[in-house]
DNA sequence: TACATAAATTAGCCGTGTCTAACTTTGCAA
DNA sequence: TTGCAAAGTTAGACACGGCTAATTTATGTA
């Protein structure tokens, strides 16, 4: 059975974590999972109206890499989310809040690229690993990330 | 409209990265989303299995901050994977293949956490950080950050 | 041994994010 | 000016991973 005595938690160098804390841990990864695709379209949305003046669905489902009408339900959340401004067969726009967001997100997935490709994790694999780790980097460890670059 | 003129890719430093390979970043990160669930399950039966000497679906939805029918549901879905193996109303054991992605799992999560911790953030923050970001990183990053570890 | 309580399961619901097929709208080129 | 191809939308399906309410099973205690 293996059954572990019970045993003083201070014996230990690495304290275990309660239960609780490691609850709040897993529901804060699944709270980043709902902003996860708001993040990633606001961001590409910018990206696109800086590079060719608009984003057309088209182009934001191509660089997703998913259909057209997985585009069309996901900016409607956008809408209904305030994030996005548009008129049906038109191209999409960000509101006030949008952008800033977006601007939030460009400066995270910069800085986590930029802290990758320091490491010496080469540019294809930066870029594709800071596309997921963007959204689970904390405040203190993107201050971490940058305090760490600048210090190179 | 701000609509740029067309450039020559190569007159700028950091190459464009052309949509395929962004879409193909974006279907990493979702395929990173599907192993998600197996991997913290799996990972979290290892460690219950060697503190407790046993899996309790009670013990891993209280960990896992989710309530028993959201585990009962999902321990189904590991056994049909071949990860887990199991008898109705009984704890949960992993089987080869189990094990074999469980201890990739813990690995790659100690380093992790190991790495933010080197950077200077704090445990909370590393472990609650970690738990996100494991998922997302590739053997390269993983292997950058073992590296950059040593020789701290 | 019986039964109360805890643990686990089942049934059925929901929102998210993807898809295909079918349609509407737009806008360009003849 | 009109008609066709490309872009966009709508409708409807599906898998996932959560939930609650109700039921079933296991177990320790009286
Ligand atoms: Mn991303
Ligand atoms: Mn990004
Ligand atoms: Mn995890
Ligand atoms: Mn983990």
């Amino acid at each position: 059975m293996t059954k572990p005595q019970s045993h003083d938690r201070e014996t230990f160098e690495h304290m275990e974590r309660t239960p609780e804390a490691q609850a709040e841990g897993f529901a804060i990864v699944r709270q980043a999972h709902e902003s996860e695709m708001a993040e990633d379209y606001v961001e590409l949305i910018a990206e696109l109206i800086e590079t060719r003046g608009e984003a057309r669905p088209v182009d934001i489902a191509e660089r997703l890499g998913v259909k057209p009408p997985t585009v069309t339900k996901n900016i409607s959340r956008l809408r209904t989310a305030g994030l996005v401004r548009r008129e049906r067969y038109r191209a999409v726009f960000l509101t006030e809040e949008g952008q800033a967001l977006a601007e939030a997100c460009r400066r995270r997935h910069r800085i986590v690229v930029a802290f990758l490709l320091s490491l010496g994790v080469d540019e294809e694999a930066a870029e594709r690993d800071a596309e997921g780790i963007e959204h689970h980097v904390s405040d203190e460890t993107l201050a971490a990330f940058e305090k760490n670059l600048s210090q190179k």
